[in-house]
DNA sequence: TAGGCCATCTGGTCCT
DNA sequence: AGGACCAGATGGCCTA
């Protein structure tokens, strides 16, 4: 199937859906005629309702006309000027432009947002995370590391991780446990291009082999919020310090107390340990390349989260959404 | 099939 | 007038 959308090389020419309901190109990749709702966005039925084509526009004038002209004399502010021709191709060309340049900003905003994900503690070109867990994982890794800066937390405690994996989808801090779990193990049979990156914090646990506790609460749904105890903490060293990053500062004005998105606790009993038979895709073969902790982290991100949440699912982060295409990291 | 994520188009608003 | 930014709408892709 044709993708719809693809993003550009630089140079190539961008071909807009406005020039293809036109008919002047058979399609963006040159291949046959794909349908412009192919396009996506509602174009088809928003360009012929609100520029359509030359001919229903010009229906659709003909038929204000007089409605227009009997209110004219009513209503206020500058006069409506008419859709001529040429102000018809004047304003197709201006938005053909403006929705390139929207393009390009997008993907500006979005290699932004790459190179954020490639300097998070977790970071692996095939299983990357999606926009808003970036954004969470970010925010956590700043307190976190500002509060290992002011002396408050060690990179390698507990809290450190409860920082980094506030807020999160379970996916998301199981894949944060497991790259923080290989931090201190060995990267052998890693691709270059897929190891995970793993940044100062090293092995918060003190390199256990089977990652079991991620160090996370496990109350029943909806009676603990790891929130609740970083705030306490927070608290409870301004008390003596009077240093703690503004988030926990209770009062701080600007940046509002942060209200995680209302994913279920964690369970940490079994948080990280598949629960069930393993997946085809672990155990691998040995002719294919031998168990690592890699294979051990993407196996227990495949597999535990759809067996420890205690709780419904939160609407924005159900269980497979994270860790996309996981099982093809090794896959050639 | 549902739901999340994503890219894109679009119109509105603000600014230069 | 035109560009930047934003949010809403829409439809495709992907996974469970």
């Amino acid at each position: 199937m044709i993708k719809p959308y693809v993003r550009l090389a630089e140079g190539e020419e961008v071909i807009s859906p406005l020039q293809w309901m036109d008919g002047d190109v058979s399609s963006p990749d040159g291949s046959a005629s794909v349908p412009a709702h192919h396009y996506g966005a509602g174009v088809a039925s928003q360009q012929n309702r609100e520029m359509g084509s030359e001919d229903a526009e010009e229906d659709e004038e003909d038929a204000d006309e007089g409605l227009e002209d009997e209110n004219e004399s009513r209503r206020r502010g500058p006069k409506k000027k008419r859709m001529t021709k040429a102000r018809q191709e004047r304003f197709r060309a201006r938005r053909i432009k403006a929705n390139a340049r929207e393009r390009s900003r997008m993907h500006g905003l979005n290699d932004a947002l790459e190179n954020l994900r490639s300097i998070m503690p977790c970071h692996s070109k095939t299983q990357k995370l999606s926009k808003i867990e970036t954004l969470r994982l970010a925010r956590n890794y700043i307190c976190a590391l500002s509060e290992a800066l002011e002396g408050g937390l060690s990179t390698e405690s507990r809290a450190f991780m409860e920082t980094l994996c506030k807020g999160l989808s379970q996916p998301t801090t199981n894949l944060v446990a497991g790259c923080l779990q290989i931090g201190s193990g060995s990267s052998a049979g890693m691709r270059p291009e897929d190891r995970l990156g793993v940044r100062p914090p090293p092995n918060p646990l003190g390199g256990m082999v089977g990652y079991t506790s991620p160090g996370l609460p496990s109350p029943p749904y909806g009676t603990y919020d790891t929130a609740h105890m970083l705030h306490l903490r927070a608290m409870k060293g301004r008390q003596s310090e009077n240093h703690s990053p503004p988030e926990y500062n209770a009062g701080s004005v600007g940046t509002p107390p942060y209200d995680g998105p209302p994913t279920p606790p964690l369970s940490i009993s079994s948080n990280m340990v598949p629960k069930r038979e393993p997946s085809p895709h672990y155990p691998p073969p040995p002719h294919q390349y031998s168990p690592s902790n890699v294979d051990q982290v993407l196996y227990q991100t495949q597999t535990s989260y759809d067996v420890h949440l205690e709780g419904p699912y939160d609407s924005y982060h159900p269980p497979h959404m994270v860790p996309r295409q996981i099982t093809s990291v090794y896959r050639d």
